[in-house]
RNA sequence: GCCCCGGUAGCUCAGUUGGAUAGAGCGCACCCCUCCUAAGGGUGAGGUCACAGGUUCAAUUCCUGUUCGGGGCGCCA
């Protein structure tokens, strides 16, 4: 409907600069939006106010010439002309009624669109370091970057859903040495864990699992592997430090220690073995919560294939890499940047950054025309570098996209919650979805702006009334599929036909605003796709069920009258195809029974 | 010090990229089931859109400055 009243407009337009009435550079572009007061129309366009300055002339003036211009059309019921010079548009009750049948006859279509043309996008999300269990923070990024993906698809695009794992370098060894100390320690030795070790649970866990499996052939003595290492440091029960020590130092020593002691062979079945139960834990934990890759994308095997050392090669061709203080520095400087980095350490050993810039590198290279990284909001200045890193290696930076995704409070009784009464730990993502379930976590996730802090209310999203929008929006969904049971038990036979001939019987006010909700979900798709806002579409959802309850509180569906009932019918099975068409998108059921 | 995000009703937040009288939910005060799920609907009170300038026919929206809150500024990942 927008477009057919862009395009008449656009025809006006283009009439009056025919007719000489306007310059030549006046602007073509055509605002044209929803009205927020019915009393004004269902569109309005601010065109000739736009127009006026240029063409320097009255906007009312221009106004009524552009009206004049309008073709012809018969879902306009009359085009007004109101305050400074804004053009209103009402629309026949025939055109509001269509969208009824529109919807029936594409269904799970409805609102989906080709603007992506099929261009292919890179989506990549939640990327955590396969150390441990993901935590509530992780859940936030998991659910935007589903959506986002899935509103991109809807639009057109062929979306790719990847996760960069991170399975080399420094903290990955140091998971290696927590599970061999865990192991140890179930095997009767007793010594001090690390303090900068992974402490979780989970770790034990692991260790017991690899005892299972392999018995004892990891068996050390403990003494040992302690001896003589830098001193750690240890802090008491309320954090104060008791000795002071270089933590840091102590547990690279203890990793450089673990590796001699078991053995090249030996330390990489640990170290795969961890790997592996973490990557598969992540793995069960996204796919229950809905969130599916294509790809789960290896950072070691960019490093063995020389991808890595390559691309600093390429840097360095291009001429923006320098030695200093025994290290090599990219000059991400000359991009923009504050700052020059380090891609190469004095030891030798690449940064995690390096990684990255291949990594991207390797994403452009694939072919993406679009490419989406969805970070937390605390890698913000980690964006600069890696535009200028592509820059510097001839690729167009603006082709990536960053979002950044602020932290996820929890709250319980109105109270920050964000330690696991159960372990002493951060709250995990499974912890969080078996307290609310999925549904619940999936959209009070997405409900804000993504760079806004987001105050996740437990309570709220466990209640089951009016205050829980979710419950709110998936009763609506219920509700049509409790009146069509209602109608079968009363004998009767819904007549979609008979439905799609009556639609003009629906001129309640109530039946009105429900219609008028259900003709902008496309546009609600396809803009929330665009500026990658899904908390819009999930304000929409509330607004629609909204409309939705209130036309059932006031009407009966099932009324005697079976032309009536059946355009009624219509109208209810429409709203419950869009709520699920939106649900869908969002990763949300939609329940037949409440 | 520099960078990013935010400041809108008592609370939690929207505001369709600059439009007409700034919205919703909760909370508060009332009202509505002989009737398809009251897990619902309705009425009312509640605002200097942090502050000060600027651009514009038009600013909550864009620009500059100030202020308050959150986060970030490693040869960590």
């Amino acid at each position: 409907m927008k477009a057919h009243l862009h395009t008449l407009l656009a025809q006006a337009l283009q009439q009056l600069r025919q007719d000489k009435l306007l310059p030549d550079d006046a602007p073509t572009d055509i605002p044209l939006e929803h009205t927020r007061d019915r009393a004004r129309g269902d569109f309005a366009s601010t065109l000739a106010l736009a127009l006026a300055k240029t063409a320097r002339r009255k906007p009312r003036e221009l106004a009524e010439q552009l009206v004049a211009a309008l073709p012809a059309s018969d879902r306009i019921a009359r085009v007004e002309i109101a305050g400074p010079g804004f053009i209103n548009f009402f629309l026949t009750s025939t055109a509001h009624q269509s969208v009824i049948n529109e919807i029936l006859d594409q269904g799970d279509a409805f609102g989906r669109s080709n603007r992506g043309e099929g261009r292919r996008v890179q989506v990549e999300f939640v990327s955590a370091n396969p150390t441990g269990p993901l935590h509530v923070g992780h859940g936030r990024g998991a659910a935007f970057g589903a959506t986002v993906a899935n509103l991109l698809e809807a639009i057109g695009y062929q979306v790719h859903r990847e996760y960069y794992v991170n399975d080399a370098g420094r903290q990955m060894n140091i998971l290696a040495t927590s599970i061999w100390l865990r192991y140890l320690e179930h095997c009767g030795e007793r010594f001090r864990f690390p303090s900068n070790g992974y402490q979780g649970e989970y770790v034990r866990d692991i260790a017991t699992r690899l005892y299972a499996e392999r018995g004892g052939v990891y068996m050390v003595a403990a003494a040992p592997i302690f001896r003589n290492l830098p001193q750690d440091e240890i802090r008491n029960e309320n954090g104060d430090i008791v000795i002071a020590g270089d933590k840091e130092a102590h547990i690279d020593a203890l990793v450089e220690r673990t590796q001699r002691l078991l053995g090249d062979h030996h330390y990489r079945y640990i170290f795969e073995r961890g790997l592996n139960a973490i990557l598969d834990d992540i793995r069960d934990d996204l796919r229950e919560f809905g969130v599916v890759y294509d790809e789960w994308y290896s950072e070691r095997t960019l490093a063995e294939c020389g991808a890595v050392n390559k691309t600093i090669n390429r840097l360095r061709d291009a001429g923006y890499v320098y030695e200093q203080d025994g290290a090599l520095w990219f000059r991400s400087s000359a991009f923009g940047d504050e700052k020059d980095r380090v891609v190469e350490r004095e030891n030798g050993q690449t940064t995690y950054f390096a990684s990255d810039i291949a990594y991207h590198l390797d994403k452009f290279e694939r072919g993406f025309d679009w490419v989406i990284d969805i970070w937390g909001a605390d890698h913000h200045g980690y964006v600069p570098r890696v535009k200028a890193a592509l820059q510097a290696l001839g690729e167009n930076p603006d082709k990536l996209d960053v979002l950044l995704v602020q932290f996820a409070i929890l709250y319980r009784n109105g109270e920050r919650a964000q330690m696991s009464t159960r372990s002493g730990e951060f709250v995990t993502l499974r912890e969080l979805r078996q307290e609310v379930g999925n549904d619940a976590a999936r959209f009070f996730y997405v409900m804000r702006k993504s760079e806004q802090h987001l105050d996740f209310d437990l309570d709220l999203a466990k209640s089951q009334s009016r205050d829980n929008p979710i419950y709110y929006i998936q009763y609506a969904y219920a509700r049509v599929s409790s009146v069509l049971r209602q109608l079968r038990d009363k004998g009767l036979v819904r007549d979609e036909a008979r439905g799609r001939a009556s639609l003009a019987l629906l001129t309640e006010p109530h039946e009105e605003a429900l219609l008028m909700a259900l003709s902008r979900y496309p546009e609600v798709v396809e803009t929330v796709a665009r500026i990658h806002e899904p908390h819009q579409l999930a304000h929409y959802l509330r607004e629609l069920a909204t409309a939705f309850h209130a036309y059932y509180n006031e009407h009966r569906v099932l009324v005697p009258d079976d032309a009536l009932r059946d355009a009624r019918l219509n109208l209810s099975l429409a709203t419950r195809q869009v709520i699920k068409n939106g649900l869908n998108l969002l990763g949300v059921s939609a329940p037949e029974v409440m």
